[in-house]
DNA sequence: TAATCGATCTTTTTT
DNA sequence: AGATCGATTA
């Protein structure tokens, strides 16, 4: 049988085939990492519409990520071109589309735009004043929980958020807030097409007539709403397949629910599980570690992944004094990586060996401000990376500014963007006038009512407003159509011909010359100053030398499309010239930064439909993959990332760091969100296919003060012989111990020295008599020629033991310790004392 | 009304 | 250490 499939189905294993080829009526497929799930939802698509004649148009794929999402697009359109037809997006992103179609049905005009988190807080400050600003932190998060269970205002569920009757009417006040803005938030996206399906049947019929397969990837981090929108999506004879790993649960802080998938067969009847428990990715070392972890959770189906690639290295674990040395470490570790490249190269020219890129390599962390120790001392070796799903660049005054502009542009009744900008510049408008234009609107279009408010406003607030008005207005005016949102309280008409604009590629235009049109729009763009793009976290190579040549005359350029009314906005109302002035030394930064939110604008027609296309992607994919990527895949670089974003990701080397307690995981962690830090960990350890490095500081400067740390507990809990430990560690210190404590000796002179175990590894460290020096593997140290280094090797010898010396330098170099030690000095390590 | 200085807290993780 | 917030001052 298998000679007459088709070879991209034959190419996969029993598993895999099985699950490609069922077709009865749901199908929960429990993907071990690197059972290659990604493969079997593209081929099944792929064979769905090739072999099953099934419509691509009435296939709908779900992922978490919008990097997941796009692979998932090229990857099933390699196999079957007209899978480019399928509707494969993120919840958010088929949440939106959804919302805009349907966007009268929940009170709301089509061209919406979304809250992020940071405007959520705005409005609810805007609500309740008075209150502190951890306060609306709280406030907003238990919003947002609230919408993830799918609880409104009046439900009585709303307890298990917050049992308080405050927070009941402020969580209604918003929502009465939200509506009168006509704006959705992050949950709203996910909440509000549920209650359209439920209160409007010919909507139901008409999606679930369309949408004949569902497939949901990552499943088992979906919260209770997107359950709650799968079933409703559904209909009778809907097929439903949904891939996940209970394993890699790690969103439960933000509502994901395990329940999902471990109850997915109870709320699918006739659901068949298939298990993918083949793991391609990884060496059988690595596999070892990663599951001795995650075995010590409770709550999990239990599942034992075998790997299918023979060989491997024993992971690393290096013990470093502190952060520096760890960001050495891996800088080390990857320029090795090319020295080694540059010999092999000499020897065996001729053998097919894979070229080594810096992509091989990634680096993750916990938490975001790990990053910035890495991003320093890569810089410092030239060492091409890239921070991923850093929020850095939209996290920026001037862009949130420019982008408050926009929003204002296209939301007239958006009271957040509205405070936000309309004294900024300073233009004489205090807390009193913009009161009064926010009366005068009274929840309406807050444009009109500026105008309006002017006259009856003192000379100095008449012309501030005027000023603002009038920079509004010359941002509009350059933008075609936009007389669709002139008016939003006009109603059928404004909604069906603003559907036009939003329609998506199912309906109509193909979706290739769609793509074909945008992504040659996007290549005839130019791509300047691709360094300005991120600039404090941009690979050494592209560092400004271009931008301080037009220094002395900093200006914005328009290019083509929407970076015109981008532009306009920014110059006319002002705020170029603001950022300039306010801030000499990052002035010009803040300038080109607001450049490249323009030459991202230029992507998108100038139209008013253009504009929401264009603040939506904003809101919905921040990673900036794509402005980032000049061409194709962008510059070879190793990877800088959290490891929550490194969920479907693979690397060949990885390399995991900060690996202490209360670094990771957190020390306020215990029971259920420990159990989620260790999947975080099986996570971040099964990215790696060929090397796996972790790394632990005994040391680290925390909130401007070096803190003494200790290892992780996850580091006792993986067998002590499935690792490999370099460096000093903690006295006590061994991998499985009786449950105890890990003691540290205290620091000395800022680099935290540590006695090493009595037990810990003696193969691999040697006294030299005649020198009097104890040599040990990670020994840190020291020379005149080559700065520092860390032993990597001991070789006995004849005449006694060879050291081998990683530099940081990336140079290795071999001392005969008799002879030569004396021009290496040991700097940290085993004192000297037994 | 805006800018500046000190006090205070910070770090999860993301669509 | 760095951001952020509030109060004080110009």
């Amino acid at each position: 049988m298998t000679e007459t499939l088709p070879s991209y189905l034959s190419a996969l294993n029993p598993e895999q085939r099985e699950a490609v080829l069922h077709e009865e009526k749901s199908l929960l497929i429990l993907a071990g990492a690197g059972s290659g799930k990604t493969r079997v939802i593209t081929t099944k698509i792929a064979y769905l519409i090739r072999e099953r004649g099934i419509d691509p148009r009435s296939i709908l794929a779900v992922t978490f990520t919008n990097k997941a999402a796009r692979e998932m697009a090229e990857r099933a359109a390699a196999i079957e071109s007209r899978a480019a037809y399928a509707m494969l997006r993120t919840f958010h992103s088929f949440g939106a589309w959804f919302l805009r179609r349907y966007a009268r049905l929940a009170g709301l005009n089509p061209s919406f735009t979304i809250y992020d988190d940071d405007d959520m807080a705005s409005l609810l400050s805007s609500i309740c004043g008075e209150k502190s600003k951890a306060d609306i932190k709280l406030l907003s998060h238990q919003i947002s929980r609230a919408k993830d269970y799918f609880i409104s205002p009046d439900d009585p569920e709303i307890k298990i958020i917050n049992y308080k009757k405050e927070f009941q009417t402020i969580y209604k006040r918003y929502e009465e807030r939200l509506a009168e803005i006509g704006n959705a938030d992050f949950g709203d996206l996910i909440k509000k097409p549920v209650e359209i399906l439920r209160n409007n049947p010919d909507v139901a019929a008409e999606i679930r007539g369309r949408f004949r397969v569902v497939m949901i990837d990552e499943y088992q981090d979906t919260n209770i709403a997107q359950f709650t929108l799968l079933k409703e999506l559904c209909g009778a004879d809907a097929y439903v397949c949904v891939v996940g790993d209970d394993d890699q649960s790690i969103y439960r802080f933000r509502g994901a629910e395990v329940r999902n998938i471990l109850e997915f067969p109870e709320r699918f009847p006739h659901t068949d599980i298939i298990r993918l428990e083949r793991n391609y990715r990884s060496t059988a070392p690595i596999l070892r570690v990663a599951s001795s972890v995650v075995d010590n959770n409770k709550g999990r189906l239990g599942k034992t992944l075998t790997a299918e690639r023979g060989g491997g290295k024993t992971p690393v674990l290096a013990f470093l004094p502190n952060q520096d040395e760890e960001a050495h470490f891996a800088a080390s570790l990857i320029e090795r990586y090319f020295a080694d490249a540059r010999s092999d190269t000499k020897r065996a020219a001729d053998k097919q060996s894979p070229v080594k890129k810096y992509s091989d390599w990634a680096i993750l962390y916990r938490t975001n401000a790990q990053s910035l120790g890495f991003e320093t001392e890569l810089l410092r070796r030239h060492i091409p990376y890239r921070v991923v799903g850093s929020l850095k660049f939209y996290e920026r005054e001037e862009i949130k500014d420019a982008l408050a502009l926009l929003s204002f542009l296209a939301n007239p009744r958006d009271e957040v963007s509205f405070r936000r900008v309309v004294n900024k510049p300073a233009r004489g408008l205090g807390d009193v006038a913009v009161g009064r234009v926010i009366t005068e609107a009274a929840g309406g279009d807050l444009f009109a009512a500026a105008r309006r408010t002017a006259p009856i406003l003192s000379a100095k607030a008449r012309s501030g407003l005027q000023s603002f008005t009038e920079a509004v207005d010359a941002g509009r005016a350059v933008l075609a159509n936009f007389a669709l949102w002139d008016d939003p309280t006009d109603g059928a008409a404004l909604a069906d011909a603003a559907m036009d604009l939003f329609e998506d590629a199912d309906d109509g235009a193909s979706p290739q010359t769609e793509k074909a049109g945008r992504k040659s729009r996007k290549k005839a763009s130019p791509a300047p100053d691709a360094a300005a793009n991120m600039p404090t976290t941009n690979a050494p190579a592209v560092s400004g030398n271009k931008k301080t040549k037009d220094a002395a005359q900093p200006s914005l350029r328009s290019g083509e499309g929407l970076s015109v009314c981008v532009v306009t906005l920014v110059q006319s109302a002002g705020l170029a010239a603001y950022h300039l002035t306010h801030d000499e030394i990052a002035g010009n930064q803040r300038i080109a930064n607001l450049q490249e939110l323009a030459n991202a604008a230029s992507l998108y027609p100038a139209t008013g439909a253009g504009l929401i296309e264009f603040l939506e992607h904003i809101d919905l994919d921040r990673s900036m993959e794509e402005q980032n990527a000049t061409d194709g895949e962008g510059v070879d670089s190793v990877t800088l990332i959290t490891l929550h974003n490194t969920k479907g990701l693979e690397f060949k080397r990885v390399i995991i760091t900060g690996v202490e307690q209360g670094v990771f995981p957190r020390d306020d962690k215990k029971d259920d969100d420990l159990e989620e830090e260790r999947r975080l960990f099986y996570v971040g350890a099964t990215r790696a296919m060929d090397e796996l490095y972790f790394t632990c500081c005994a040391a680290r400067r925390m909130f401007g003060q070096t803190a003494l740390m200790e290892p992780s507990l996850f580091l006792s809990e993986i067998d002590k012989s499935a690792l490999r430990v370099i460096g000093q560690p903690p006295y006590g210190f061994s991998a499985r111990p009786a449950a105890g404590a890990f003691q540290h000796s205290t620091s000395q002179r800022g680099v935290a020295s540590r006695k090493r175990g009595r037990q810990s590894g003696d193969e691999d460290s040697a006294g030299d008599s005649s020198t009097g020096t104890f040599w040990k593997m990670g020994d840190r140290v020291f020379s005149d020629d080559n700065g520092y280094g860390f032993v990597t090797e001991i070789r006995p010898h004849a005449t006694g033991p060879i050291v081998v010396v990683l530099f940081d330098t990336g140079k290795e170099m071999s001392f005969l310790s008799r002879h030569q030690s004396s021009k290496i000095t040991k700097i940290s390590g085993e004192d000297h004392d037994g």
